[in-house]
DNA sequence: CAATGAGTTGATTGATTGATGAATTGATCG
DNA sequence: CGATCAATTCATCAATCAATCAACTCATTG
């Protein structure tokens, strides 16, 4: 819109900020978009209940579909997307194509992630 | 198997997909609907850029507002909404309010994120 | 109590995104 | 090879979501 490039529309007016002397450090912006992808990625029901039972251990397309009691198609898409964020790998074996988390790390966020969850008292 | 009701499209007909006899559990549904909506608060660039820095240290609207270059309203909206999910506390001091990690659960979950972030090569 | 600065709320709009089902590929076996 | 089962891909449509900005609240100060 405007010539006034990036001009902010409150702030502060002369005010110093670093009341504690702490100075912050800004994220860094390809970090800080890797991450919120892969929480992004965690952040749907049906994806989660996925990788919820591919975190006790490696299953194939039709046993996930089986267990969620949905249709294969949708499970496919959803591991599609997955794994562009490498969250899960593959790994074919004759008809089946077999799925887990893609390493630990991945794991430990998804049971802190369920921890934390199953902890919240409501709202 | 009974009723029609619930056929998948597909599925293994008959085969036994408990090859290697461990039985999985199927996740809590109210546990993965929380978990997901708080994964899902996190997957956004703007709302990790600001938990990060709020990692750092507890910060007033207008700080996070200077930090990162933006304006206020949309700060603020951020903040309602992470609020929303218990992932922000707030608190009030004159004119300003601070806001915090609401507990030291998220603040890992954001830490272990970001450094998943940090580590990936990349894709 | 008027003025000002800090923050919130509400409504609208444009862009993402997830679900769905048909068509296609890949693999095994008779 | 042709049949069949497993899985992926593609395209469309509806629902969700984030940005934006104006209007409003709340607290302080002159």
């Amino acid at each position: 819109m405007g010539t006034m490039e990036n001009e902010p529309t409150h702030a502060c007016l002369g005010e110093q900020h670093a009341e504690n002397g702490v100075a912050v450090q800004l994220p860094d912006p390809l970090v800080c978009a890797r991450t919120a992808a892969i929480f992004r990625a965690l952040g749907d029901v049906s994806r989660l209940s996925l990788l919820a039972l591919l975190a006790q251990r490696e299953m194939c397309v039709s046993e996930l579909t089986e267990k969620l009691s949905d249709n294969l198609p949708a499970i496919s898409q959803r591991l599609k997307l997955l794994r562009s964020e490498r969250i899960v790998r593959s790994r074919r074996q004759g008809k089946h194509v077999y799925y887990s988390l893609a390493d630990n790390h991945i794991a430990l966020l998804i049971s802190n992630g369920l921890e934390h969850g199953s902890e919240e008292p409501h709202g």
